[in-house]
DNA sequence: AAAATTAGACTAAATGGTTAGTTTAATTTT
DNA sequence: AAAATTAAACTAACCATTTAGTCTAATTTT
């Protein structure tokens, strides 16, 4: 890929985050990333397709962050898949951002929905194995106490700069922190029989 | 109020929650309504008046679903809060999406934030209340715990269209019942000592 | 090896549609 | 009479998209 192409992605996607589709900018984009606009329609066709790319790029990367988990349990890996997930929006604040833009918006995003909804799947699947097995309790709605705890997770991002106070004046990382030992300790004990 | 005015911020409000506030048309809005463009300039100052107009319009209504719990202990209260706020999230679908929107796109709507903090810390404070009375488990982060507990009740109804399909085909009504079921259970299994 | 050609990356400037906001004069409602 | 509302034309700015061309390094032809 071009030195131009690169820094026109890299530069939308900020762009994008932060103001929405409809705010973004293509004149501020080239001129952010420092290139003549025609540029950004020599490589891609339209607004339209510049955001496409954008997203498709993004979930790329996203996809590369496997959920794998490692533990000997089912309870240990449904709280490893917690943590990375809170680790993956914690260095990926576009991601959160890029979301909360097409969520608000209803935009599909094809291959957005087509990660999220096997992200989705794995981690109730992962449950209901541990159901099965006896490890975990049995609950009526495997689904809705999954939603209910990525909610948990996703909601202190996305909401991040109205929560962020609550915490008072620690660095983030403590938040991060805090937030991982939080969430694990509500699996335990919401998971044990 | 003149029934123009109160027709223009009915449909602003929901134009603004749809498309967002840059994606939003005065022009649309105005036909919509059913009123002239020029109505809406003598009402309203410019685009921005008539979304901030919006913005406490739809607070003002919101603050009047007060938070004043009546139940016997903290546990009972901090479900009842959880269920009120359940039930007026899936009633006032325009307020989520504008929350959404203005989230993602960090408009500060100084109205929002105020009634938004005193409703975080009120919460806050109703748990830290059982922590005291030695009703409830202490925890290291009171103020992680709620943020956790409101952010499992919002993410269903802020990520609706995406998350939706996991409950199968049955009716919202249905579906809120098992959300209030849910966070109910995880809140007497969260706050026991 | 020199000359001709190509292809890709890139630019400056124009085009044209869209949209917030205005104006004015007249009419209707309270 | 005062407040609310309409109609319709207008403008100024903004912004996505196009056009027509340049520059450069590599490839092909002579």
């Amino acid at each position: 890929m071009s030195q131009g192409k690169e820094k026109i992605l890299q530069t939308a996607l900020q762009e994008f985050a932060e103001k929405g589709y409809d705010g973004a900018r293509i004149d501020y984009i080239s001129k952010m990333a420092g290139v003549n606009k025609a540029l950004i329609y020599y490589h891609f066709k339209s607004k339209e397709e510049l955001f496409t790319a954008v997203i498709n790029d993004l979930f790329e990367k996203a996809v590369s962050v496997s959920i794998e988990p490692t533990g000997t349990s089912v309870r240990e890996n449904l709280i490893q898949v917690m943590e990375h997930f809170i680790d993956f929006l914690h260095y990926n604040p576009y991601f959160v951002k890029i979301m909360d833009q097409s969520v608000a918006q209803d935009r599909d995003i094809f291959h957005q929905l087509h990660h999220q909804n096997f992200f989705f799947e794995t981690v109730i699947g992962m449950y209901q194995l541990g159901v099965q097995t006896g490890e975990c309790r049995k609950v009526d709605h495997p689904e809705d106490f999954i939603v209910s705890l990525l909610g948990a997770v996703y909601f202190y991002f996305s909401h991040h700069k109205a929560i962020r106070k609550f915490y008072g004046n620690i660095s983030e990382e403590e938040v991060i922190s805090i937030r991982k030992k939080t969430m694990k300790d509500m699996i335990s004990r919401l998971t044990f029989l």
